[in-house]
DNA sequence: CGCGATTTTGAGAGCCGTCAAGATACGTGG
DNA sequence: CCACGTATCTTGACGGCTCTCAAAATCGCG
């Protein structure tokens, strides 16, 4: 166990924004707040943090002090083994929580790392069981939050033990994609994305080698565009089918 | 999206233990109560369910009107593909809760199925919203439980993405044996120990015959002893070097 | 223009999957 | 108590998906 993770150089705070104002709140998918959240909210929120790509947001075996919504960019949760094996468990984008565990328990068994720039909304850890007690709508939240990770997880368990090579490249960026138009981040028809091949494949559990061989065979079947941190689905329903996605339907979804 | 998923003729309503009296209570892994606390899950709870192995809980797709807490014996938690690949994501072991999916959304997305016979203590969903205005610290204990599920989702989703086969197995021998032993569930030196080889592979995402070639192989380590639904442990150290075990210390645990 | 990060390609090895069949254990009915 | 069917476990052979090693091409950046 190593001590508090936090405190790096690429991190800047900035003009904070207020709840009521928040860019999310505009989004479409993300639902309506009371003006007694909004309150509780304004008050639980310490400040706003600018983290750099690349930067480690949490560490592994740390504790952090703070808990975290993602206001801009993409992030991503890992774990390693002691030889360097990496596995990318998911992705941090606008909206979701980061750092629940930390206040849960003591240390974060994961890593966090930005892989894009990313504002975040900072919160007092300490503050957290005060949303149980005054705010139970929220703790609601919370929970809905964390359940929804572990659908994610599940999915992406089903992923890397049950389907080959080609099915999860396909599941993955149709994921990604997904996630990404859901929170309006498309620029017309393509997608700033900023994940390298390394990324793609720690999520997958395959080599780097191995997943730049099917990505190829997956741009082949047409039914995507990938070059230079830009994506594009030209067939969604196609890579759907390559990818076995078995899609649930949404509903809107709480953010703190 | 298939209809309600419970009644099924392997299970039958028994002798309703108090609140007061829960056997969980007993096993020195899980936090005390306060009378209230206790009161209130008295309420809540509405009976006890006692369900065959082999038997669903719960299904793919369907939603419940029930909430679950284990109080006796094992089940898995699984998703499938199309074409009948499966995947399990865990274990259910007494003091788990079983369907919080179907508290917070519509429907699972995973099913559940009894491995050995199985006492489940019933809640009705509909109540569940109570437990966040009523009760803070036990839908702090949700949330609890909640990440804890998400913490043995990061481990599993490591296991599988980045361990080979003989890591893998010893992973998740070790990882049951563990989660058993702190829950009081050895009879001695050895385990009542419900799965096939067949589960053992599903939730490795590996075929039956190299599960069962890699079994043979961690048996000749002679770290463990396997047969005839029970297990033993003996060289836990080496087991653990073997799946390569990252171990975080625990505390308390909640449950409901 | 030069260097590091990333992407791409080829070759060969090996881990793991599939197919097939036999062995063992277990429950059920005669 | 025995016969038999089913579930589970075991073993062998073979193919292929994925890994590792190696090196070249391309991109991004100072």
């Amino acid at each position: 166990m190593r001590a508090e993770g936090s405190a790096s150089a690429s991190r800047k705070s900035r003009y904070r924004t207020p709840c009521a104002a928040c860019p999310l709140r505009s989004r479409g998918m993300f639902r309506d707040f009371t003006s007694e959240e909004l309150a509780f909210v304004e008050w639980f929120k310490r400040g706003e943090l600018s983290v750099e790509a690349g930067a480690p947001i949490v560490q592994e075996g740390t504790s952090s002090a703070h808990l975290y919504t993602v206001l801009e960019g993409w992030g991503f949760r890992y774990k390693t083994l002691p030889d360097g094996r990496r596995q990318i468990m998911n992705f941090a984008m606008p909206g979701d929580l980061i750092g629940l565990q930390t206040s849960v328990f003591e240390t974060m068994d994961h890593g966090i790392e930005a892989l894009s720039q990313m504002v975040l909304c900072v919160f007092p850890r300490d503050q957290f069981p005060a949303l149980y007690t005054r705010q139970p709508s929220l703790a609601f939240d919370v929970t809905w939050l964390s359940a929804n990770q572990e659908r994610m997880l599940d999915a992406q368990l089903l992923t890397v033990g049950r389907r080959n090579a080609l099915e999860r490249v396909a599941y993955v960026v149709w994921h990604l994609f997904h996630r990404a138009r859901d929170l309006g981040m498309m620029h017309g028809n393509r997608l700033a994305f900023p994940l390298t091949q390394q990324h793609l494949a720690d999520t997958l559990g395959l080599s780097l080698v191995h997943t730049n061989k099917t990505i190829k065979r997956l741009r082949a079947t047409g039914c995507i565009r990938w070059t230079e941190r830009w994506l594009e689905v030209t067939d969604e329903a196609h890579l759907k089918s390559i990818g076995k996605v078995d899609e649930t339907p949404q509903r809107p979804r709480p953010f703190i």
